[in-house]
DNA sequence: AGCCGCTATAAAATCGGTTGACGATAGGGT
DNA sequence: ACCCTATCGTCAACCGATTTTATAGCGGCT
């Protein structure tokens, strides 16, 4: 044993009596190992196990290349919902006997850039960003495409991009909640819309106007309004007070409220108490995520679940699989996931009256 | 250049024309480069540039036997507790140059020991445990102190161990959130304490005992109910609801309500308003910690903040601390520090009429 | 002339493991 | 007798850096 306290496979190969080579070989299970003989493998196994030998990843990583570490980028660790994602993620790295090297990219795109580097330059296998709702940046994701290790975009789509990316069904899940509210009875409905920079926003939007189509729903302008575009993760529950407000004061009346997202609903339940009104029974109010608080508030919000846990692992085992093209020398596939939404039930909505 | 597309030092030693040795020993600005001419250290630096060459800090580690990088075990990532400090942890990382390598232990202990092997093989510098509430288990931090890496565990104190830790002042922060109780006028106080086995629940207590020692105010066992020991995180809320409830049920009257935490609060704001009880109005309500979704319900919960976001970067600034003083051969500093909570005054406490 | 010290650079060892080439022996086939 | 193959291992190169030691020229001092 060295000075430095470590079993090295030198130690074993003395201990044993076999060279570094044939330890290495037996350890692994290498091909050669085919020929070596059940004793030998026996007596070094015993060798390594008394000595409590564990081989350097660091040293392994240099000769195969291969780190067996995927670099996760988060663009805001405090958004709730990455959270839940990176749980996923993380998860399912550690049952494929990966482990995480996190960058947390504070919305900052310098910052992420340099995160970038940094993890290239530790050979990070893979990649996974988990991309929150304020990412616009679309620059940055070229950066990916053009780092040649095998890339996952969770929590967002991109239109024109070519890197793999798992996300949510927003159009359907939109489509799902207004229908919902449309069941119940309503017919005046508010709409807090997701800033316009955003795909996500985009396609939420559509769902509902589809939907409305469909039934005849009328969509009154004087029901909409835009959430501004921040980069301030609680700004939305900030603009979803003020906005419901206004709506409130100037807009039309209304039975229903379908906020962006549930940060931004919960916004709307902290208005709408303001002034006096009841949820749900004088208004009720959808929200989409489903992040931990909306299961907490009171009331507990209605809303469209992502199933992020889900798209967490659903982005690791796609980067794995990447990983395993990589090296059987084939072509990094690119697939682009959409998750079907969920529509959760809970207090914030009922029958209109 | 590499087949791998890589520029390694003998690259630049070639394109520079010097050896690899001096090529390192002038980028690195070693001892030795005092007798080397600007003329010459220019040119390998212009070559280094040319070729974007950067240095494999796996070789790097393995030579150096130093990785630049920190072990990150936390042992519940969606708690909401936690990802604060993580925020803050990962910062001050970065702004140090290290990398955090990520491991999320679940709560489950076997698992907590597996992902240590795991960092302590991959050379991690230094390691930082944030320690939810959940963590009962004394036994795995022994294994924390005999690792000879150092360590340094956030959120949670422990009184008999030898680990350094950061926690709030459980005491302090408690006895001022009674206190601004007292001085709104109520006397009639519920409590929903913590669980028994975990250390914080015991300090905040005794806070509470002690104010109410310190103004003649009598804590009526029948206002006083304990939550049940869990390990599911969520679990606090259920219980601060069912708890809440039986109180109004069973215990004597009360006008205001002292929660173990947050999540517990909220499960009491859930309880009172199924009772028909308003918030402030007809009783007041505190929490503790501070989390995000304090400040989004509806009211917004007065609250007892635990500066997470500094305690991350303090409980880094510690690790590197020892990390320094490992690489100057002296012994790892133990320090345990107790940061002051502060009162966070919103909606749901107000005066007694 | 001999030795020291300074400058400027390179060679070689090292970190700890993996791997392709190769040696040695034994048995089987022609 | 000769070649071939299967078996059991070892050697040495290698991954990409860092660091210790070596080399070599030159000036100065005794």
């Amino acid at each position: 044993m060295g000075r430095t306290g470590v079993v090295t496979i030198r130690d074993v190969a003395r201990e044993s009596g076999y060279s570094a080579s044939t330890v290495s070989i037996v350890l692994n299970g290498a091909p050669l190992s085919r020929y070596i003989p059940g004793e030998t493998k026996a007596r070094i196994e015993t060798a390594a196990k008394r000595l409590g030998y564990r081989p350097n990843p660091l040293a392994r990583s240099l000769r195969s290349q291969r780190s067996n570490i995927v670099g996760v980028m988060v663009f805001d660790i405090t958004d709730p919902f990455c959270t839940p994602i990176l749980r996923g993620l993380e998860n399912a790295l550690y049952q494929a006997n990966y482990l995480s090297l996190l960058a947390d990219a504070h919305n900052e795109a310098h910052r992420f850039e340099r995160y970038l580097e940094m993890l290239l330059d530790r050979r990070v296998e893979g990649l996974v960003v988990i991309a929150n709702w304020l990412v616009t940046d679309i620059k940055l994701l070229s950066d990916l495409t053009e780092c040649h290790v095998p890339a996952v975009i969770a929590g967002r789509s991109f239109e024109n991009d070519s890197v793999s990316t798992v996300s949510v069904d927003n159009e359907g899940g939109a489509g799902m909640a207004l229908e919902h509210l449309y069941r119940l009875g309503h017919r005046e409905i508010a709409f807090l819309r997701g800033p316009k920079a955003l795909s996500s926003s985009g396609q939420r939007w559509k769902g509902i106007r589809i939907f409305a189509q469909s039934v005849g729903l009328q969509l009154a302008p004087k029901r909409i309004a835009e959430l501004p575009e921040s980069l301030d993760p609680n700004s939305g529950f900030e603009a979803g007070v003020q906005l419901t407000t206004e709506l409130l004061r100037q807009g039309k009346p209304f039975t229903a409220l379908m906020a962006y997202d549930d940060v931004t609903a919960l916004g709307a339940l902290r208005a709408l108490k303001k002034k006096g009104l009841r949820v749900p029974e004088d208004c009720s109010v959808v929200g989409f995520d489903d992040v931990a608080q909306a299961s907490l508030s009171v009331p507990s919000l209605t809303t469209v679940r992502q199933p992020m846990e889900a798209m967490g692992s659903l982005s690791a085992g796609m980067v794995l699989e990447a990983i395993k093209a990589v090296d059987q020398k084939k072509d990094i596939p690119v697939m682009r996931k959409k998750i079907p939404a969920e529509l959760v039930v809970r207090e914030s909505t009922r029958a209109l009256m």
